[in-house]
DNA sequence: ACGCGTTAGTAACGCGTGTTAGTATATGGT
DNA sequence: ACCATATACTAACACGCGTTACTAACGCGT
């Protein structure tokens, strides 16, 4: 059977020294005094037994669970489809590793168990917490702040003090809608990623407010409908918009998997992309170079947005001061073949 | 600033109890009495000092983390694309929250850290471990199975004593491509989901074979490309057929991802499909259906693959006994456009 | 011989919890 | 009146490691 796995004591024991020289050696530790040949011993000895130190109990005498939590804050059915987790876990991983963590993956849904990863912070399971998709009407996260256990936003919470990496969402919406204008556009149709709760959502719409202001076109209520994450909200509130009766030539879909299913709905309605209808989406997943036309859309660097909210959290591991840091990354518009002005 | 949490021992204070009836209370311990009078006291007086137990104290006294891991075992690169984890992740976490348990999720390179999951397995950082994508040069798997650690694969390992959840990939494969004898086609090309070395991708290229053998046709080897699992892999290999001088009027390829790629070069060399080129892809993931023509392919039951595993592992985690289980669920072919079916 | 700093190492406590063995009080049977 | 048994709880150890405070030995100058 499996027998008592070997723990620092066998180390020291083989070694014949303590347990705290044991230590000592194998963490490094500065400001200690000891030989190069017990050194060596202890070392030989803890290769010998594939000693590895117990992770709770390390946890436990030294206060640091050396994992940070990736949290989520959507529905399971939202997550089913997103294409970003992949690239957020990969460039966290990245990142992570380097300093020798490891990563605890949650998703909470926001209705039900708000307080799932207060807990986490609470009971020290992880050091911090990367959350991405923050809400204003989330009172965990509000404790959270009170209690000042370290937490990087993925995304931004105005008026808080939480540290935060995020791109100018409406900024870059802004942009993409103009370039709908200058192409000639006037009539142009929106379909936000989320219910506008989330910031990201009502950052974007009002970017698409601000192309139409500064063109000056008219803001038209009825040219506007909210996704819902997933693909198929995208179709369903494209047919909407194209039975509408309200014409339009161009459309502005803050998600690329929204607008995978716009460009469906767009289809089965027997028109062409871009001929009949423009289109340009928001986030340029993996896929999107590859659909039918290829999608222009606005490039959001979700990788690196890993990697610096990480690299920030890790900072407010190390160093205690928090100086309440903001990033914004930029964006890019990625212009291909499904807003038209690619055409030849 | 923070003052320090609050233990079990403040709680067992304000109830007036020792810190021993504390646990029984909280955990709830079988064949222990409280009175129903102090378990009350113990309650109300860890909901008013909002008490969370120290996950590492418990896991040390307990010897159990209640985390499992979650590791796949490829390139980040390769990761990037797989639209896998969010399914596979959503379908664990239900199971994994069911029993108060964390996920741990980590990619390991093949090349580099195989050793890392041995690690946290030894460090007793998880309690057990659901490995997707195994390979059977990976000699840390192979000490995982001797150490007798609780372990579920996600695929399949022969000849290991493992416990694993799988669909049968060659018998589905051979079922797609039987799916395109039957419509006609003689020339059937191949482009693979992975190399070879991956299980399931000799498994779904033997079905490949199978169809072709029942229907005697034969079997070409210029009609076989090897995919490595993201988009560009696809398009090249595709490209590289369709430049290859042997005609062919269809093609299996056995990943949904890897076939958008073929998609494209399909595209760019001005043929349709399924009109010039029939296609079926596999994995059946969430934007196959709205990819244009929707794509017809394998139903990979993603989820339940992730529920059952996890449930095995903690049925192994429970009891002590480990019979080496093997569930095989099964697939379903999802008859599009992509293929030519359903053309009208 | 003595004092003093430096080097090399150790004993012992603390982290916060689970759990076993044991104690004190009430209950019931003869 | 006396023992046996159930009830309701607690003292004390264990989990495996980090870390502080301490000691022993050694060198070196006076």
């Amino acid at each position: 059977m499996s027998k008592k796995p070997t723990t620092s004591q066998d180390v020291a024991k083989l070694a014949g020294v303590s347990r705290t020289t044991v230590s000592f050696v194998l963490n490094d530790v500065k400001g200690i005094q000891i030989s190069g040949d017990t050194r060596r011993k202890v070392l030989k000895a803890a290769e010998e037994l594939k000693y590895v130190p117990n992770a709770a109990a390390q946890a436990l005498a030294s206060q640091r669970a050396k994992i940070i939590g990736l949290i989520l804050t959507r529905s399971p059915h939202h997550i089913a489809t997103d294409a970003f987790i992949t690239q957020i876990v990969n460039g966290l991983l990245g990142v992570i590793h380097q300093h020798d963590m490891r990563l605890l993956f949650d998703i909470i849904e926001p209705e039900h168990q708000r307080k799932a990863y207060l807990q986490m912070a609470r009971a020290k399971r992880i050091d911090g917490i990367l959350l991405s998709g923050p809400r204003s009407d989330d009172d965990a996260l509000k404790i959270l702040g009170e209690e000042g256990f370290p937490t990087v936003l993925i995304g931004q919470l105005p008026g808080t003090g939480f540290c935060s990496v995020d791109v100018d969402n409406r900024a870059a919406a802004k942009n993409a809608v103009t370039h709908l204008v200058n192409l000639g556009h006037d009539r142009i149709a929106c379909i936000t990623n989320a219910q506008p709760s989330y910031t990201a959502s009502a950052d974007r719409l009002a970017g698409y407010k601000d192309a139409l202001d500064e063109a000056g076109l008219h803001f038209d209520e009825s040219l506007v409908r909210y996704g819902d994450f997933d693909v198929e909200s995208g179709y369903v509130q494209m047919f909407s918009l194209l039975e509408g009766g309200i014409s339009f030539t161009s459309a502005f879909v803050a998600s690329d998997t929204v607008a995978l299913g716009a460009k469906a709905a767009i289809r089965d309605h027997g028109l062409n992309i871009p001929h009949d209808i423009a289109l340009v989406g928001f986030d340029d997943l993996p896929f999107s170079q590859y659909t039918d036309p290829p999608l222009t859309t606005v490039h959001l660097p979700v990788v690196e947005l890993a990697q610096q909210g990480c690299n920030m959290l890790i900072q407010i591991l190390q160093n205690e001061h928090r100086p309440s840091q903001h990033t914004i990354l930029s964006t890019k518009l990625v212009i291909r073949k499904s807003c038209g002005a690619n055409q030849l």
